[in-house]
DNA sequence: TTTACATGCAACCAATTGGTTGCATAATAC
DNA sequence: GTATTATGCAACCAATTGGTTGCATGTAAA
């Protein structure tokens, strides 16, 4: 979960999986093309991108496909968004209770 | 979108956001008690949190109350779940073929 | 009206991160 | 077989990050 969260806080692998949802099981030179940068730095996220799950490779001959797993991005759901979701409207009001004690205070 | 991915990837402020989800609109002298670090560490980051708008703040006197928003929150999952998993089966789908694509060239 | 409390600001430091370059290896094309 | 292509590995570097400490400021309590 930590991988995947720290995966996607960089703007250059976002663009690397908006890529794969475009267009699924590119090569890595067909990746680097994208973004201005090394080969190497390219290689780099998309290793990160691995480590979180987030993308899988298949290797074809000396091509190495990557394909898009969109599995961790629903824990990251789960986890993040609907669990806080569920009180969302308790939060609001809990911050409304909070703005109207402070006007009290301070009358 | 970028502030808030990059406020998410670190643990620490990971824990202050459940630690608001269990008990909105606590001081930053309360959320401190949680943490194993500085005060003026946690006040940096709940500074990240606040610039990514994933929290609110509200003065009573000397105190700083921290309430949670989720609406950023919702905001990731539109634009990093939902549309992703909207092509899920089909990402899979996709996979397959590569591994097969794969086995037929290999054999 | 002192004293204590809750917080802010800023300088500094070590570790991590995002990038580079150079060289090595394995698969395909000629 | 030789050249070319696709990728990996590792050392290195600058910028960012996560943390510290010291001091300043404003509010509340004695």
């Amino acid at each position: 979960m930590d991988a995947v969260l720290k995966a996607l806080a960089d703007e250059s692998r976002r663009k690397l999986l908006d890529q794969l949802h475009k267009s699924n099981g590119q090569t890595l030179g067909e990746l680097c093309g994208h973004l201005d940068m090394s080969r190497q730095a390219v290689a780099k996220h998309l290793g990160l991108l691995e480590i979180a799950n987030l993308v899988v490779v298949v290797w074809r001959g000396r091509e190495k496909l990557h394909y898009l797993n969109p599995v961790p991005l629903q824990e990251v759901y789960e986890r993040w968004v609907a669990k806080y979701e569920r009180h969302r409207l308790q939060a609001l009001s809990d911050l409304k209770t909070g703005l109207e004690q402070d006007k009290n205070i301070t009358r």
